[in-house]
DNA sequence: TGCCAAGTGGACGAGATCGTCCACTTGAGT
DNA sequence: ACTCAAGTGGACGATCTCGTCCACTTGGCA
């Protein structure tokens, strides 16, 4: 009852210098972690943000919640091109579009590649939930597609995870080359289409998508401590 | 004059007991760097080598030297296979028989994608001119593809570093799952295909091959030390 | 067999990173 | 203005990794 009023002004429950400080760290963090990877010292993070290491450690218990909370922006983006690419009228529009703007994602902010890749061991319940449906979306947005006749019908649901992973590789080892990563896009997609079958494909991978962390999906931004 | 028969018959001028512990210790790396990733301490691969870590450190003075010594079988290996390539009479088979060889190693050897993308910025001055000399090869494998009308014409010899450092980002996220790395090279290759040209791609990467490890073309095995 | 240069292992000091603890400061409600 | 819970910074001990040094062992030639 007490001091009620103050916890639903911000963005938890958090004192306002407080919340100036949470977002000085993420912004930091982006940051260091563009500079130096993912591996960055956190009081190097702490420094950035002109914060000691204390109140960075307060904020986010471990390294997972501020690379977490760090690219939780980027995540939702994944999370929103799902949505729009159902969204669209034309469905190879909207698959293309999908793997354009991940891919774009990943190009565009230095440290998010090493967070995508990251398995995130201790994910929450919501992001369980978060996952299976984006699952089911594309799952939805493929078969959509392939019926038009624009997807190859051999296409699996796993090979956007295997497009994904490897575009996010070569941006990982090229940090500044974006034709590169145009390149492998363009090349990628030109494959998927259905007039690109020529030949049978291998075996698709049992990857889940499940296990993936285009996750983020419609999630809230996750709580500082206890996710 | 004195002890020169020793010296020409091991590997270089170790002693036999020396000889072995080199090996281990190789043996030992890769299972280290698979295990544990290429930065795991060098500790680790001593005791598993069953040397002390003096031993380690006077045979290969830095990591990187024992990483490029660990895997320069497979280097040489991508080497050979661009040598075979250039020898198949037919120029796409060639094409395509180099490109499913380097990712076989990078999928077979677990350590080994990692050791492909690391930059080895001491290089020797061999290895620079086989760097050159990989690279006017492959150009050439290209251009002759071309010409006969099964590589896209569109195709830029830094197209290739791009699928491969781009399925090197896969094996090393998915290091289990061949499935998804036998698709990934199915769908570049198939986009690859003059038949697969139907749009223009975007403009190729600047990316010069020479700043790549395929590299290791037809030079010796490196030196323990020194190099 | 004896010699000794080559080889060896493990202890060790330097330096980096982690995450906690605690005395001090400050925002915001009254 | 006063109060105090919330917030803060930086010191600190624990842990890890590095690479060197040195007293001891051993392979191979004479």
């Amino acid at each position: 009852m007490v001091g009620e009023s103050s916890r639903i002004a911000g963005h938890d429950g958090l004192r306002s210098d407080a919340l100036r400080n949470r977002q000085r760290i993420l912004s930091a963090a982006r940051a260091v972690f563009a500079d130096h990877g993912i591996d960055a010292p956190m009081a190097t993070v702490a420094r950035r943000a002109g914060v000691g290491v204390a109140t960075l450690y307060r904020r986010f218990p471990t390294r997972d919640a501020l690379v977490r909370a760090a690219f939780a922006q980027q995540m939702d983006a994944c999370a929103q091109a799902l949505t729009e690419a159902l969204a669209d009228p034309d469905p190879w529009r909207g698959f293309e579009r999908l793997v354009e703007t991940v891919c774009a994602l990943q190009r565009e902010e230095r440290g998010f590649p090493a967070a995508f890749v990251a398995a995130f061991p201790h994910s929450t319940r919501e992001h369980a939930r978060a996952r299976e449906r984006a699952e089911q979306d594309f799952t939805a947005l493929v078969r959509r597609a392939q019926a038009a006749g624009a997807l190859r019908a051999d296409f699996h649901p796993s090979d956007l995870a295997v497009a994904l992973l490897s575009h996010c590789g070569l941006v990982t080892a090229l940090p500044d080359d974006r034709a590169a990563s145009r390149r492998l896009v363009a090349y990628l997609l030109q494959s998927f289409r259905a007039e690109a079958a020529r030949e049978p494909l291998p075996p698709p991978s049992g990857l889940s998508l499940r296990s993936f962390p285009l996750a983020a999906y419609g999630s809230p931004a996750p709580r500082p401590s206890g996710a």
